[in-house]
DNA sequence: TCATCTATGAGAATGAGTCACAATTTATGT
DNA sequence: ACATAAATTGTGACTCATTCTCATAGATGA
């Protein structure tokens, strides 16, 4: 899931297969959220969508990345701060986030190290593992103080 | 902090230093977080505190949290669920959570090799590291699939 | 004890997210 | 293209956790 083009074909393909239906608005928010920076919260995709579209309401914006996560096309990420940030979803190995607690940017890192301890110690607690995350808190580059 | 006499001298130390008011209210409520499960949240907090002290009102129990966590004394937890959760903090090492995601129960674990790469990783990206929080959601043993 | 100024209780307010339902739109068979 | 049935949408009400407001109560230092 590289693009857009391919997205649709998944959402197409899946909503097919569920006797749901495709829907412009479904499409538009698939696309503004290619338009979009990497990561977001549903709140400002509403206001950018409406910004364009008038008639798209919130609860649209809600269901449609609801289902979008469902399907895996995005991914709704728990990055602390009350509001549920999501991310597209790029077929990528499973990735983890640095976030700058000034400016808010979020920076991806990929460890399979620490990917491989996680399922040590699941196992060792006899957890089956369903997902995970790990967040880092910290000044970025831009913004650590000297 | 180990105890409830060591966090109470931290409290007043605290309350004395910023021209603040030892009040029997925080008193109760530290107390009663003593007595309570090692993971737990605002509202049931509140709940059990209300029911012994039915003059405490909700916004002094979240009031008190969020001044036990600044002081040290409790931590807060970003475990999703759209509810913060909190824990006592007791001068260990930093350790992170296994979640059930059918039962709730919060499991601890310590990593050492886990938590030396996320200050590799957090250097690398040129990140100063306040905090950081690994959580891993799964099936604990008693409710994973066979 | 008094004066001062912080903390509390009660309930209103906020903000993210969800829900109910009437009206609309889509998919399907003809 | 058309009718039909079923899914989807927009609106606004609603929930739930948390925060805020403000009048009153209570702690602290003189």
């Amino acid at each position: 899931m590289l693009d857009f083009k391919t997205a649709l074909e998944t959402l197409r393909n899946y909503l097919k297969e569920h006797e749901m239906r495709f829907t412009t608005e479904r499409m538009i928010i698939l696309e503004e959220i290619f338009n979009f920076p990497p990561h977001f919260d549903a709140e400002k995709l509403f206001i950018h969508i409406r910004s364009k579209y008038n008639h798209i309401s919130r609860a649209t914006v809600y269901r449609a990345l609801e289902l979008f996560d469902k399907i895996g096309i995005i991914k709704k990420l728990n990055l602390g701060g009350g509001v549920a940030q999501y991310e597209l979803k790029m077929d990528l190995p499973h990735h983890d986030h640095l976030i700058c607690v000034v400016c808010g940017k979020v920076i991806e890192f990929v460890d399979d190290t620490i990917e491989r301890l996680q399922q040590e110690i699941a196992e060792k607690h006899g957890m089956e593992i369903i997902n995970h995350q790990l967040q880092i808190y910290g000044r970025c580059k831009e913004h650590r103080k000297q």
